[in-house]
DNA sequence: ACTGAAATTGCAACTCAGTCGCATTTTGGA
DNA sequence: TCCAAAATGCGACTGAGTTGCAATTTCAGT
């Protein structure tokens, strides 16, 4: 019923291992992949598959006609909150106890519990500010 | 050259002030504006020129195949986050005062200028969590 | 308010990312 | 090893979003 352990599924969850905080889309895999790309149709039911499992999360991506995911299974991506620049695309990680005392905060503040794995901090950078 | 003053475009607008927070689509404008919606080309070039200008946003909605929108021009979306449940769906507001507070501990702990307009944090509401 | 260039609209044809049906193959527990 | 459930691959299909272009609208300059 639920979940094979197919060759398929595992070259996707490596590919986005590799590329962890990279958003990336069906078509990207398939171009970087090459001749090791599962089938088209393949590539989709696992994106939509890993999505329900909540191992990969969508992203938006101004402009842009494709989906992107993000890896969301992976140690580095729990416990911390990802910052991501507007002006230069980079991603960046709060530490680990900056992050818990800011869930504190918000739970504190709002009764509201953070979901620190599926949240984007957006706003300008250190570098991108000077 | 840019930003013509037009009666389409006023209509989205318009539609996008009486749905704040909540995300939309290009069809879903279409449906609730029956005949005064604009053709299906102004629409889809208005969504774009407008997030191009940053008056809206395009949002991540699981599964779907439509683009989703939501306002960010309004002053209720200024000075405060916003809190996703993924579990109900509503969408909360921040305090203006523990909104600045969380940008300033933010911006100290790891010198990242947060926008909260374009920000959303996700989790579970108080409400779901008992 | 008249004029005209630039911007926008609406239509219809088109694109192409993503879906679906189905025959074939793979997986993993009994 | 056996086999039913699950997944794959192919190819045809779908439909959200795009584009070319003629007609219309906007708005600054007069």
């Amino acid at each position: 019923m639920l979940a094979y352990q197919t060759k398929q599924r595992q070259v996707l969850l490596h590919f986005f291992q590799a590329h962890i905080d990279e958003p990336v889309s069906a078509l990207e895999m398939m171009e970087w992949l090459g001749a090791q790309a599962p089938s088209k149709s393949a590539i989709y039911r696992n994106l939509s598959a890993l999505e329900a499992e909540g191992l990969i999360e969508r992203v938006s991506k101004a402009g842009s006609r494709e989906r992107y995911y993000r890896y969301c299974g992976a140690d580095e991506c729990k416990g911390h909150l990802h910052l991501s620049c507007a002006k230069c695309g980079k991603t960046y990680h709060m530490g680990t106890t900056e992050t818990e005392q800011l869930i504190d905060r918000v739970k504190l503040d709002t009764g509201f519990q953070l979901d620190s794995a599926a949240t984007v901090l957006y706003g300008i950078c250190a570098n991108c500010r000077k």
